[in-house]
RNA sequence: GGCGGGAUGCCCGAGUGGCCAAAGGGAGCGGUCUGUAAAAUCGUCGGCGAAUGCCUUCAGAGGUUCGAAUCCUCUUCCCGCCA
């Protein structure tokens, strides 16, 4: 492939390159160029908004470059505080490594394992000593720090900023001191941290590496970030039907920015459902059956994509049950003489959180008895055997 | 180190001795509507109980009082000003 190519297909759906023509030369050295990602393992899944930079570190690979995949399981004991509004809580190194585990596995669903480098930040920052982070603090100033546009908004707030938020960017800038990275890929939010490594790189007598971010992408609220903690995420490897209901949820004007962000559609394509959602009416609803689709299918293949979509159809056109539904044999404790107590049920089985949410479901309709609305907290157990058992739109069990 | 202010339910925030499980808003949840969209609208929103009711909650621990989110003491944390 031609260098000129190459670089049109890297550089498609980045935010910034810093810098671009930094990058074309690099590219033109002819090497594999080492490509830096570092995702701090706190949750424990792969959602679809990591997995937009995820995505370009596999474009890099097929273009023939290393990934270097940067677990950041000491800097998720810091936590990054990267648009946040303040302190995030810190973890424990058990948690972490627990996270670390499944994560990993779940990344290699969308990188290449063949020119992949697996690394834990760990290796390198915990054995540093108060003179080595001496050493990495005497290369920044405060108000370097202060311009990152989250501490500065809470410096003005007099809100708390502890020190070890300052810590953070330059422990991920000095994974890519220990990684010699040429590249290093992360969100818009990430940009700041990106160049600190530039400069630390510099500092430590090495070429910068280019800082290349990818948008971010809106969550299921479709206002913050996609995020495990705020529970507004798809993960990469939730079941097709889930993953197509919580996509079929999203508001019209994310349509465009899923299509483009989340699936491997053609520019084209993507602008013209772009479009469609943008105008409302069956035309948009349309168009996010087909972003949700070429989502599905890229986790789970195009069959996958389409028994999703038809069992979104059954469940929620013709308000037909989805075709698996746990079966749950009923409980003894919940029955009285013959006679189920419908709050002790639902709250037993989790279909609601409490016995007074359960009361409170039935009384505004929200339980369904084999499609029939419940209208007493009391059933008879026989009226149960093998009942349907609804509740809301989307909790269904099967009694046996 | 000194002086002052503050900590309320998932979040924001009112409440300064009883009428407080605690106003109002947001988020959430459920109903109607619909394209599981948006907007709208109604309801709900600590727990247990069939229920008059009972239990736990207003940073933590004690105390005053018939009665405390509200008063007092100590502790923790946050903020401001001064040093």
């Amino acid at each position: 492939m031609m260098a000129g190519d190459q670089l049109t297909g890297l550089l498609r759906r980045a935010e910034h390159v810093v810098r671009e023509e930094d990058l074309r030369e690099r590219l033109a050295e002819g090497r594999p160029l080492r490509v830096k990602l570092g995702l701090d393992p706190t949750a424990k899944d792969v959602t679809l908004g990591w997995a937009v930079p995820l995505r370009k570190l596999r474009d890099f690979q097929d273009a023939g470059h290393t990934a270097v995949l940067i677990l950041g399981d000491f800097t998720a004991r810091i936590g990054d505080p990267s648009g946040r509004s303040e302190t995030r809580k810190q973890l424990s190194a058990d948690e972490v490594k627990r996270y670390a585990e499944g994560v990993l596995d779940q990344f290699k669903d969308v990188l290449s394992e063949d020119n992949l480098e697996v690394r834990y930040n760990s290796e390198w920052l915990e054995p540093l000593d108060l003179s080595g982070v001496l050493k990495l603090t005497s290369h920044y100033t405060v108000a370097q720090m202060l311009e990152r546009d989250d501490f500065s908004k809470r410096f003005q707030a007099n809100r708390p900023i502890s020190l070890i938020e300052f810590m953070y960017p330059l422990a991920q800038a000095y994974d890519s001191v220990a990684v010699e990275a040429d590249v290093e890929l992360g969100g818009t939010d990430q940009l700041f941290n990106l160049l600190v490594g530039r400069d630390l790189q510099r500092a430590y007598g090495q070429r910068p590496q280019i800082a290349m971010t990818m948008p971010l992408l809106e969550g299921l609220d479709g206002v913050q970030k996609m995020s495990q903690s705020l529970d507004n995420y798809v993960g990469i490897r939730e079941e097709p039907a889930e993953m197509f209901g919580k996509l079929m949820s999203l508001p019209d004007g994310l349509v465009g920015k899923y299509a483009r962000l989340a699936t491997e559609l053609p520019d084209r394509e993507v602008r013209s459902l772009a479009m469609a959602a943008q105008a409302g009416g069956p035309e948009a609803g349309k168009a996010k059956r087909a972003m949700a689709r070429a989502v599905v299918e890229l986790y789970h293949g195009a069959g996958a994509a389409s028994g999703a979509e038809e069992a979104f159809d059954r469940q929620f056109k013709e308000h037909k049950a989805p075709g698996e539904v746990p079966e749950v044999a009923l409980p003894a404790d919940v029955v009285t003489n013959g006679v189920v107590s419908m709050p002790k049920l639902l709250a037993g089985l989790g279909l609601a959180s409490s016995r007074a949410e359960a009361r409170r479901l039935i009384s505004q309709g929200g339980v369904r008895i084999d499609g029939d609305r419940a209208s007493d907290e009391e059933v008879n157990a026989d009226d149960l055997k093998g009942a349907l058992v609804q509740v809301g739109k989307r909790r269904f069990v099967r009694l046996t």
